[in-house]
DNA sequence: AATTAACAGGACGATTTAAGTCCTGATTGC
DNA sequence: GCAATCAGGACTTAAATCGTCCTGTTAATT
C-alpha cells in the first residue's frame, strides 16, 4: 500500500529534534525526546550517520550533530538512509538481472517512470518543508512520560 | 522501503492484456496469458471492478471488458484499487483521530506534503504510458508455460 | 591509568502485514 | 436444466519488518 516504514517517521522526528538542540543530542536523550525507545532510534541514528546526514562523535560528553541544514536533506536521502534506495518494484533498472522471468515477466508494463517519478517528487521536499507547520498550537515536545 | 503491493503489478498487467483483447476476457484466460494463478488475478479483477476500471458481464460467455481507455487509467486509481487510499503514514489528515499520540506524537514533521506530491505524481502517470516501452524487441506475451 | 559514557555494527526473536487459496452464492447463456 | 462465469468473504500460510540485545571501539573524566 505504498507505505514507508515506520523507523523513517523515526528519522524524521529525531531531525526535527536535532536541529532544535544547539550542540550535540546524545541517543538516550532524543529517545527520551521524541517518545520512542532508545534502542530503535540508536539504530536510526546510526544508518542516518551511515549516509552523512548526522554526524558522531564518540567518547564521553559526545553525541549526534545535524550533518546540514534542514532545508538542504531531502525526504527521499532519509529513505534511501533508513530504507534503502527508493524502488517500488523489484523489476527495475537498478536490479536488472536479478529477474529471472524477465523473458516471461507478467509485468507487461514498466514502472520506471513511476520510480523516476517518485523519485523526484521526494527530492523536492525537503525537511524544512515539514517542520513548518509541525507544531500544531499547544503541542510541546518536551511533554514526554 | 516505499514498495507497491504485487497484487498492483498483476493489476497492471491484467490491464494491460486486456486491452490487447478486443472484447471481453475471461479471468482464467488472463491469468494463464500473464502467468499468474488464477485465485490472484480473479481476486485483483475483483477489486478492479469494484473501482469501475473494468465492467464485468456475467454468466456463460461472460467475462471483463476495460471500464476505459488505458491512457485514461492512472496508476493512482489502480494503487487505490488495489491496495486502498494512497497514505504513506498512518498519521495523515484523513486517519485524523485514529492517531491516539497526537498529544506526544513523536512526529515533529507532517508527512501531509509528501503525500501529495505522491499522489500528484502518480496521476500524472497513464497506463498507456507504462505500456509504450513494455514489450523489448523478442518479449512475446503469448510464451507461457 | 582506570573508569565511565557514548557510538558502531551485527545478529536474533517476535509481531505484524500481505499473499494466496478456497468456499458458497448469484447470474447468464446453451 | 446444466454449465460457465462473476461476486464476496473468510481463512491459512508465508514473508518482511520492527524492535531488542550483545559485543566491541572510542574518548573524556577522575
Amino acid at each position: 500500500m505504498l507505505k514507508l516504514s515506520r523507523l523513517t517517521d523515526y528519522a524524521v522526528a529525531a531531525l526535527v529534534r536535532l536541529s532544535a538542540a544547539e550542540g550535540v543530542a546524545t541517543s538516550p536523550g532524543i529517545a527520551a525526546a521524541i517518545g520512542v525507545p532508545e534502542p530503535t532510534v540508536a539504530k536510526v541514528l546510526k544508518s542516518l550517520a551511515g549516509q552523512g546526514l548526522v554526524t558522531s562523535t564518540r567518547g564521553a560528553r559526545g553525541g549526534y550533530r545535524l550533518g546540514r541544514k534542514l532545508s538542504d536533506i531531502t525526504v527521499a536521502e532519509i529513505i534511501v538512509a533508513i530504507d534503502g534506495p527508493i524502488a517500488l518494484t523489484s523489476c527495475v533498472e537498478g536490479s536488472a538481472g536479478t529477474c529471472e522471468s524477465q523473458t516471461l515477466c507478467p509485468v507487461a508494463g514498466r514502472w520506471d517512470p513511476v520510480n523516476t517519478a517518485i523519485r523526484d517528487a521526494l527530492q523536492n521536499i525537503t525537511l524544512a518543508d515539514m517542520a513548518q507547520a509541525a507544531l500544531p498550537p499547544g503541542l510541546r515536545l518536551s511533554e514526554v512520560a
